[in-house]
DNA sequence: TTGACATGATACCATAAGGTTTCATATATA
DNA sequence: TATATATGAAACCTTATGGTATCATGTCAA
């Protein structure tokens, strides 16, 4: 698949902040809202922005939606560094290699 | 932040794929036009998002721009991904932390 | 069933972003 | 010096983006 989608998520401060919060614990839609200044369905959007990037899974429970970070959309533009490897130290494009590796 | 910049700059596949081509050699706004189906103008607000991005550094010879890719500027991107570190491997983070740490 | 709660979805608005055209400026070179 | 070359920059257009307000839908609980 294409990282533009995950990129294009990655681009918002707003956005890179509910990841942050996500990778502490999951989050309801109203409870993410809780923490920023904007409305509910400004949240969403970001959301769902954050979702159509594979960066994180939702999950329905009850009348609630379950926000969940995931590993795998980060990991997607992690990989497009790897064309840098060249710019980079030897150990960590070992290191890079090798969390490819695990998580692929 | 000023990673910011750098996100924002990463956003846009047309930059992304600016950076690919400086990784292989250092290039003149004309020459990195020449690659794509654009006027130079278009060109150039690309380059100059990027530098605002740190990810590229620009050096005039003559009257031209010499533009090379900033290595700096990318580890700024890589390093906001350690705060997911609870998400890959653990020996692998203490090793990426200590990498970090030797290319400061 | 009824009402409150959590989210989905649409319309709408202001600004940012990507692009073009046009013209100005600086530098090689004949 | 005169001219071609390489870039800088401003004005302008169209679409994308981030935000709001509003209403619809689905679910829990009494």
């Amino acid at each position: 698949m294409t990282a533009q989608a995950a990129f294009r998520a990655l681009a918002d401060p707003t956005r890179r902040d509910i990841l942050m919060m996500l990778a502490h614990q999951d989050m309801t839609i109203a409870e993410v809202a809780e923490n920023f200044d904007m409305t509910r369905a400004a949240v969403k959007k970001h959301l769902s922005v954050l979702s159509d990037g594979n960066l994180i899974t939702v999950r329905p429970e009850g009348r609630a939606r379950i926000n969940t970070l995931n590993p795998q959309g980060l990991k997607q533009v992690f990989d497009w560094f790897g064309y840098f490897d060249a710019f980079w130290d030897d150990r960590l494009s070992r290191l890079k290699a090798s969390i490819e590796k695990d998580m692929q």
